[in-house]
RNA sequence: GGGCCCGUGGCCAAGUUGGAUAUGGCGUCGGCCUUCUAAGCCGAAAAUCCCGGGUUCGAAUCCCGGCGGGUCCGCCA
């Protein structure tokens, strides 16, 4: 907020807009500097220390309350800003917003974002987790940014890795002696040690027959899905992870919504039916045009034996979200705060999206590029714009990647690193909290668990590999989840000692102070550029340092024994009021005490 | 063959709409609990920002060419 008046300022002096306002590399050189003297010199062919000294010495002719001072160095443009009218206006502006503060104004739009999506044949890992921790924190950051968001997970119920393990199901019976998806990722391991051509030929029947809702095994198959993924999102939802709705690729194909889809494409000019060669009989994409170097630039949408590939059904799932065909969805309740498509539900005001975005891996960058793509020749040029693959890499092991055949996941799952941050946690808790009652510590525990996992994956940004390490997965120190809360609960605690009504003059001398509210002050711009670049980390960064810049403060400064206990109180609070709502948009709880 | 992503102190990362002395964490070394929570703070050592060219007043950042790693380019899913 600062930076744009400064922007404003110096377009008044200058004229310019193009202007960037920086820091200085050390606070004694300036609040806010600006290098615009370079461009200027360079399109006069003058000196940009000269340049910078024209402008200073306009502005000192009349220099604003909000600025102390503005001076150059060299050719940089330094300015010092007046710290009791702006502490003054960033502090009361937190105060006021407490919970809202960083929230942008609505944008209008309605955003659906797609995560999780994991075939439901075996338990979440690391790997799985990462995508549907992403997802979690856009669409919180998203939400503060002023968009609608509905959160959807789709449900690949009628692929073909379903269908093997429902194939063990029929052959071993369904008797599971643990948590569901666990039974199901070791069931589809012992399916895929005696996997055959013969076997392969049965699965394929199989997952033939069950596109057939009325087919005879249709009705058990639908079932082992569903507790399957209830067991998924009993994981998810203890690390606050929820969706709006689940979507079913059965859905969109029962509903009629994939025909639709199909009928739209065989009128596109970029999309035939081969007469012959060897794709004879396929409805096929034309990509030469694009991607002028590939190997094989036709992409069949519908087999010669006219089922639909994969990515035809997601552009039928993209078409959907978009609100662009005829036909709809039925919903009804999955529980209490999650709908699901259903055959036989009602109509809900789902999908209609003006932005989608998909959290897939990277891998998969060509097809979603396809589907974008798609979009546009079908016309949508819009949509196609407004189509967003949110891309990530993998999470490995040290030495090998998690593979759900191999089945070297497990000692490895989600709910196997929820629990050993549990335990951690818990133990750190008896060594340095020993009188907190058993519950407290449990409730304690449990939070910094849950933070420490998803902060230890969003802290990194998507387009890097994460080697899932103990250590790094559970760390409790430095740039951690609990170095945020432990910022958060000193400030709490200091709050809880403090009496009596505060009347702060908002007059901040120190260098500890100053830096503070600079930090504070900039909550709402890090929200807006997260959800511009959908970079979810920018969020763990700035905690970081926010949390960097308390600690630096409180190890210095005393709050409750100062002279000016007033001012450094509010302060204390206003920091508490930015940790927990950039907590909140990690979706970690903000702890009081630890 | 081509597309996309990554390469930054011993290790892990941030910074990539060009801007001042490259920023954190882990680890190492040295200090700080008789004052608001030491899961903390202060300080030190530690970097050819993969390599080579180019553009620019200025390059970790942009362009070209390499090298190394990952991934994708099936009527699979």
């Amino acid at each position: 907020m600062m930076k744009k008046y400064l922007k404003d300022y110096l377009k008044k002096i200058t004229g310019r807009d193009d202007i960037i306002i920086d820091m200085p590399p050390n606070p004694n050189m300036g609040d806010y500097s600006s290098a615009v003297a370079f461009q200027i010199a360079k399109e006069r062919g003058d000196n940009p220390v000269n340049v910078a000294k024209g402008i200073v010495a306009e502005c000192n002719k009349c220099l604003p309350e909000r600025i102390d001072k503005i001076t150059t160095m060299g050719p940089y443009i330094n300015f010092f800003i007046n710290t009791e009218l702006y502490a003054k206006s960033v502090l009361q502006m937190i105060f006021e917003q407490d919970e809202s503060y960083g929230m942008l104004e609505s944008k209008n739009q309605r955003v659906i974002v797609e995560h999780t999506s994991v075939n439901p044949n075996k338990p979440l890992h690391m790997g799985a987790a990462r995508n549907s921790i992403l997802g979690d924190c856009i669409a919180r950051v998203l939400r503060v940014a002023g968009y609608e968001v509905e959160v959807e997970n789709y449900i690949d119920d009628l692929g073909i890795q379903f269908a093997e393990v429902f194939w063990g199901i029929i052959k071993e019976g369904d008797n599971a002696d643990e948590k569901y998806d666990h039974f199901l990722g070791k069931l589809y391991i012992r399916v895929h040690e005696q996997m055959n051509p013969e076997i392969e030929e049965d699965i394929k029947k199989l997952n033939k027959e069950l596109e057939d809702p009325s087919s005879k095994n249709a009705k058990l198959a639908r079932s082992v899905v569903e507790r399957c993924v209830a067991s998924h999102l009993e994981s998810l939802n203890a690390l606050n992870i929820g969706y709006d709705v689940l979507v079913w690729e059965s859905g969109i194909v029962h509903a009629g919504l994939f025909d639709e889809t199909f009928r739209r494409l065989r009128k596109s000019k970029d999309i035939v039916l081969e007469k012959d060669g060897p794709l004879e009989g396929c409805l096929v994409m034309k990509l030469g045009r694009i991607f002028p170097n590939m190997k094989n630039p036709d992409k069949v949408l519908i087999r010669s034996d006219g089922t639909p590939t994969y990515t035809a059904k997601d552009i039928a799932l993209q078409m959907w979200k978009f609100g662009l065909l005829d036909k709809d969805l039925k919903y009804r309740k999955w529980d209490e705060n999650t709908m699901t498509s259903s055959l036989d539900g009602e109509a809900f005001d789902f999908g209609n999206a003006d932005i989608v975005i998909n959290v897939i891996g990277s891998e998969q960058s060509y097809p979603q590029e396809v589907v974008k793509l798609s979009l546009k020749l079908l016309g949508y040029d819009k949509q196609s714009e407004n189509s967003f693959h949110m891309a990530y890499e993998f999470v490995t092991l040290p030495n090998d990647s998690f593979s759900g055949r191999r089945g070297t996941w497990i000692g490895y799952t989600l709910d196997d690193v929820i629990n050993a941050g549990r335990e951690k946690a818990i133990d750190e808790l008896d060594r340095r909290r020993p009188e907190l009652s058993d519950i407290m510590k449990q409730k304690i525990g449990n939070a910094l668990a849950i933070g420490s996992i998803r902060y230890n994956i969003v802290r990194y940004a998507p387009e890097k590999k994460i080697v899932f390490r103990w250590e790094d997965a559970l760390n409790f120190e430095g740039d951690s989840c609990p170095y945020i809360e432990y910022a958060h609960a000193r400030c709490c605690s200091i709050l809880k000692r403090a009496k009596g009504k505060r009347t702060p003059s908002y007059r901040y001398e120190h260098q500890k102070e100053r830096e503070l509210i600079k930090t504070l002050s900039q909550l709402s711009g890090v929200v807006e550029l997260a959800a511009r670049d959908k970079r979810p980390h920018y969020i763990t960064k700035y905690a970081n340092e926010t949390a960097i810049a308390f600690n630096s403060f409180y190890n210095e400064l005393p709050v409750l024994k100062s002279e000016q206990v007033d001012d450094r109180l509010a302060l204390v609070d206003a920091t508490r009021i930015v940790l927990a709502n950039c907590m909140r948009l990690i979706g970690i709880e903000p702890l009081e005490e630890m």
